[in-house]
DNA sequence: AAGACGAAAGTGGTTGA
DNA sequence: TCAACAACTTTCGTCTT
């Protein structure tokens, strides 16, 4: 799938991006007039926070050709060997941007495993340059404060992922990833909305195929949940799956307790706990 | 054979002294 | 810092389809 508002190729299957940064052939806004087209086409890929240098360092081409395809004058071919070297010198200046360059990379990887949308990684790279520049970096393990921008990031931008989906993929444990996410949100002072079933609701509906009919008939038993409160203090994850269950019976697309499970990453017994719950307290009439 | 159910013991995180 | 606690998991035996 190519997708050149995001300047991204990736595989239908796994969601992989295969290749980033593919320059955006459009305009950059509407316009109106020829004068206007002029003014407001754009030269180059838009700014991209994922490459260390943000995608705006000059590369100097390594023929030693001039603009016009002539070859250089000895001497121009000295100056122009000069300015290559320096060029690298800058570019990835010292350790700190080394380090960067390495994060990001980590942070990639692990936003393609994850099917994470390009601008909630953007900002999670943003969280990361921040939380580098406030020293927090010093003694963390790079993948694990790399983990916990991303999970920072997915849960202020409401893409849900559960913390247990990010420590498979990176190499680091549930619990690092958890408390260096408090961290980042304390000393940063982030605001994060309290993740809802409602926001799981999509992802799992997506991959347990429903309709949606099931779909919206879910939303309307949360709500309803909600308001008898009895979802109070229990993991959104199991909710929104129980919520896809029954759901999912009445209209006649029936999933199995395990699949649900599977899908919610929760295990039957909390399913089957939850759905007794919302029975007792909801009308619900299940036929048999 | 697969799915569902209930009971009981175990686990990790939160809370309040 | 520690114990109490609720929510959730794991495991296992049993019943139903």
């Amino acid at each position: 799938m190519c997708d050149e508002t995001r300047g991204e190729i990736t595989c239908n299957r796994c969601g992989l991006v295969i290749i980033e940064h593919i320059i955006d052939l459009g305009p950059e806004w509407r316009s109106y007039t020829t004068e206007d087209r002029m003014k407001k086409s754009r030269v180059g890929s838009p700014i991209n926070y994922s490459i260390h240098d943000k995608g705006l360092s000059t590369m100097i081409c390594w023929r030693n050709r001039d603009a016009k395809g002539r070859k250089f004058s000895p001497r121009r071919r000295i100056e122009a060997y000069k300015l290559r070297k320096w060029q690298k010198r800058t570019r990835i200046r010292n350790v700190r941007e080394r380090n960067l360059v390495r994060a990001l990379r980590e942070l990639n990887r692990l936003a393609s495993q994850l099917s994470i949308p390009r601008s909630t990684k953007e900002e999670a790279v943003i969280i990361y340059r921040k939380a580098v520049d406030k020293g927090l970096s010093r003694g963390i393990n790079m993948e694990t404060l790399v983990a916990a921008a991303l999970y920072t990031a997915c849960r202020a931008r409401r893409i849900p992922r559960t913390l247990d989906e990010i420590a498979e993929k990176s190499q680091t444990s549930k619990k690092h990833i958890g408390s260096w996410f408090r961290r980042l949100v304390r000393k940063m002072k982030i605001s994060i909305p309290i993740s809802k079933p409602v926001d799981f609701i999509s992802r799992f509906s997506n991959e347990l195929e429903l309709s949606g009919r099931v779909i919206s008939r879910a939303i309307e038993l949360l709500e309803e949940a909600k308001e008898e409160g009895i979802t109070n203090g229990k993991v959104p994850t199991g909710i929104a799956a129980t919520a896809l269950y029954i759901a999912g019976i009445l209209e006649d697309e029936r999933r199995t307790k395990r699949e649900i499970s599977r899908v919610g990453q929760v295990t039957e017994v909390t399913v089957r706990n939850r759905y007794n719950e919302f029975v007792e307290n909801l009308e619900i009439e299940i036929m048999a």
